[in-house]
RNA sequence: GGCCCAUUGGUGAAAUGGUUAACACAUCGCCCUCUCAAGGCGACAUUCAAGGGUUCAAAUCCCUUAUGGGUCACCA
């Protein structure tokens, strides 16, 4: 058989040689330890916390070695893909603040980063299999398969396209001249040379060396719309891309030995793999990916509809795949999660279960540390696009809200009651005269002649803490309120309440609410015209 | 069904043959305190899916079983 002849006929249109996208795509010139790594969605929507975990870390591994991130779209499944696909991908990976160097937008040297667009290239590639004997064109219809694998059932014969039931494997250059001349539709099959009886190892970066049996499947390399699948995609992408570490899902490992049968049909050397666990989620006991459709959870709106800081959903996925994450972010108070080297041995070989209240709790300390003025201009943005009228009162008073949001904060064990930038009106509202809607339950020792009191005779706005709360004390006795704690507790009954009673009273009044952060800061913002007020209305 | 992978508390997990199985989240209790939050202290796995074996010594190595997951397409 004549192969060269029968990849001209096959490909007649296709005048490029591989040696020529060779020269194209030159190596990159890279130093020690630079990783080319890249994430390759399908464009099937907006990404999800799926996406966005498998992304993190190629791309902080390109970060980390100062090397290069690439967005490729795979988007040989036309059926799935959706309108305006890239764009979302990218402005939602952006907006997280992924840096990607090379993606179908901006360009790059080795593009086009849409595999439609290769188009050429992979026929190019397949023609070469062909030229060289790797290859050949199958004419086998969607029945013949069907009929093939039931042969196959009933048999307890392995399903697949190999060895003998292979048909057109040895189809000589005239019943393929023929099939053409009747325009009969054909795929691209590689020639297998494996043997499923012998076995071949691979190392994953993250599960160490795992053993599979050779692939022996005459595999699809073409469909009959002259598109690949993925497998043959991949290998020519990432070859010709100079990816140097692959990361995808810890679905493909089953397949391996296939793709590494390809590569090593071209002669190509390999990159190095990495196999990640999907992020999962129980679901009735069952463990489960976390899917966009069933859990809430796993849309990046969620997310951005309740406010949630991005930079704490970063810092939730790091402790998920690096586990010494966690640990070293404590330990070094003030850094970002962009200083942290991230290892491949350091992942988890078993699925990650997405926990909800530990990002809640992640994100809560995360806006603790921040600035009032961060929290302000955060809150403002959440709030404009969601909470209109919430917006247009922090506009209003703007310095006002910043010294609201600055109690307890900016100290050594700062608040740590926000979780996310839609809690913050629920946490700060009775600040506002507009929103101060008090709800609370009327207690006996709720005594509005000792606020009067209070607030007419003994309160004064230029008092330091002590001298704040040691007024108070002093007033206590004179309304039943008993100043000894250790007193108190032994003879409830002969009082009206302790200290803390007082003061819940005034706090009641002034917020409305029965807890609150620190009262003498909410007093000293308020004024105290506004606490009269409020103390008249009680 | 074949093949592959996994299995440490409610959750994420550390430990890489050698003292009482780290740490973080959650939960509960106590302390501090003007309330809450925070913070401090403590409780929560006598045991690492089960059973066997190797070893002076095993969560760590080996075998079997169980359970969960993946994969067997002209989907990725």
């Amino acid at each position: 058989m004549n192969y060269k002849e029968l990849a001209d006929l096959l490909y007649p249109h296709i005048t490029k040689t591989i040696e020529d996208y060779e020269k194209m795509y030159p190596e990159r010139d890279l130093k020690e330890g630079q990783m080319v790594t890249r994430f390759a969605p399908s464009p099937t929507g907006r990404v999800h916390m799926g996406n966005l975990y498998a992304s993190f870390f190629p791309q902080m591994f390109a970060r980390n070695t100062d090397g290069i991130f690439i967005l490729r779209i795979e988007d040989t499944d036309q059926k799935r893909a959706i309108e305006n696909g890239v764009e979302l991908i990218l402005d939602d990976l952006h907006d997280y603040g992924y840096k990607i160097d090379e993606d179908p937008i901006k360009g790059g040297a080795y593009g086009p980063y849409i595999q439609s667009e290769r188009k050429e290239i992979y026929e190019t590639f397949a023609k070469h299999l062909v030229s060289i004997g790797r290859a050949y064109p199958c004419f086998c219809s969607e029945d013949d398969l069907t009929h093939m694998r039931e042969v196959q059932e009933a048999r307890k014969d392995r399903i697949g396209y190999y060895g003998h039931y292979a048909k057109c494997r040895n189809l000589t250059i005239e019943e393929v001249k023929e099939h053409l001349d009747k325009g009969d539709k054909f795929v691209i099959r590689l020639k297998s040379m494996g043997d499923f009886n012998k076995r071949m190892s691979f190392t994953d970066l993250i599960k160490g060396t795992i053993e599979l049996p050779e692939n022996d499947l005459d595999q699809v390399l073409i469909k009959s719309d002259g598109i690949p699948p993925y497998a043959f995609a991949h290998v020519v992408d990432d070859h010709l891309m100079r990816v140097t570490h692959v990361t995808r899902d810890d679905s493909y490992i089953s397949s391996v030995p296939y793709h590494f049968e390809l590569w090593d049909a071209f002669g190509f050397k390999k990159p190095l793999f990495a196999h990640l666990l999907p992020l999962c989620k129980k679901d009735n006991g069952n463990i489960r990916k976390i899917s966009k459709r069933k859990d809430p959870e796993a849309a990046i709106s969620f997310y951005h509809e309740n406010g949630y800081p991005k930079e704490a959903i970063k810092l939730y996925l790091a402790t998920l795949l690096n586990s010494n994450f966690e640990e070293w972010y404590l330990q070094n108070p003030g850094s970002s999660y962009l200083d942290f080297t991230f290892r491949f041995d350091k992942m988890s070989t078993s699925w990650a279960l997405f926990d909800l209240d530990k990002l809640i709790s992640i994100s809560k300390e995360y806006i603790s540390k921040l600035k009032a003025e961060e929290v302000y201009n955060y809150t403002l943005k959440y709030a404009e696009e969601f909470d209109k009228e919430f917006y247009d009162l922090l506009t209003k008073y703007k310095d006002y809200s910043i010294n609201v949001l600055n109690i307890e904060r900016e100290v050594e064990r700062p608040r740590k009651d926000i979780e996310n930038f839609k809690a913050v009106r629920r946490e700060i509202e009775y600040m506002y005269d507009e929103l101060f809607n008090p709800t609370y339950e009327k207690k006996d020792f709720y005594d509005k002649n000792m606020l009067i009191d209070y607030i007419d005779n003994v309160y004064d706005e230029n008092d330091d803490k002590q001298t704040w709360f040691d007024k108070i004390k002093e007033m206590c006795p004179k309304y039943g309120f008993c100043t000894d704690n250790k007193e108190y507790k032994a003879n409830p009954d002969k009082y009206k309440g302790n200290t803390a009673s007082a003061c819940e009273a005034l706090r009641v009044a002034v917020t409305g609410r029965v807890m609150s952060p620190d009262l003498y800061e909410i007093l000293k913002l308020l004024g105290k015209t506004r606490i009269k007020e409020r103390i008249e209305k009680f």
